[in-house]
DNA sequence: CGTATTTGACCACT
DNA sequence: AGTGGTCAAATACG
């Protein structure tokens, strides 16, 4: 969740040098990483509603969590563009009680239209599209 | 060929 | 000890 002093995105130097430690570098000798290969395609109808709706950006998928404590899983998003502009964005979409079928996306930090930057922003994709075209 | 997407595992904090 | 969050690599599709 976030760290209390996750605030300074310097905070990025230790995990990408833990990464790298690990090293995937070597990919002939993994010990024991077995990366699964996934079947793209759900089967049709267990999708309620898309995360990747159309909210002005390119939102693509870089995790997927289940949370014990709630009932459904965790979703992570990040700005396609971040590499080429800088773009932090980053997105946060919480499956919310089926009845409700939204879940809820909380906004991390994205560059706005008008050129302000929105950080921690909370709410139903349908608020989150209104502050954005706000 | 490039991009988007998926899954597993690790890490840091509480 | 457990949880939550992010990265890395591999694959599939256009």
């Amino acid at each position: 969740m976030v760290r209390s002093s996750m605030h300074e995105p310097a905070g990025d130097d230790k995990k990408q040098a833990g990464s790298s430690m690990h090293g995937p570098a070597a990919p002939s000798s993994p010990s024991g990483f077995k990366r699964r290969v996934r079947c793209r395609g759900e089967p049709p109808g267990t999708r309620v509603v898309s995360p990747t709706m159309d909210d002005g950006f390119a939102w693509r998928k870089y995790g997927e969590k289940t949370i014990n404590h709630h009932s459904y899983p965790r979703f992570y998003f990040c700005c396609t563009y971040r590499d080429e502009h800088g773009c932090g964005a980053k997105k946060r979409v919480q499956q919310a009680h089926g009845k409700h079928a939204l879940g809820t996306t909380h906004v991390l930090s994205f560059a706005s239209p008008a050129g302000g930057l929105v950080e921690s922003v909370e709410g139903s994709l349908e608020e989150l599209v209104t502050l954005l075209w706000s």
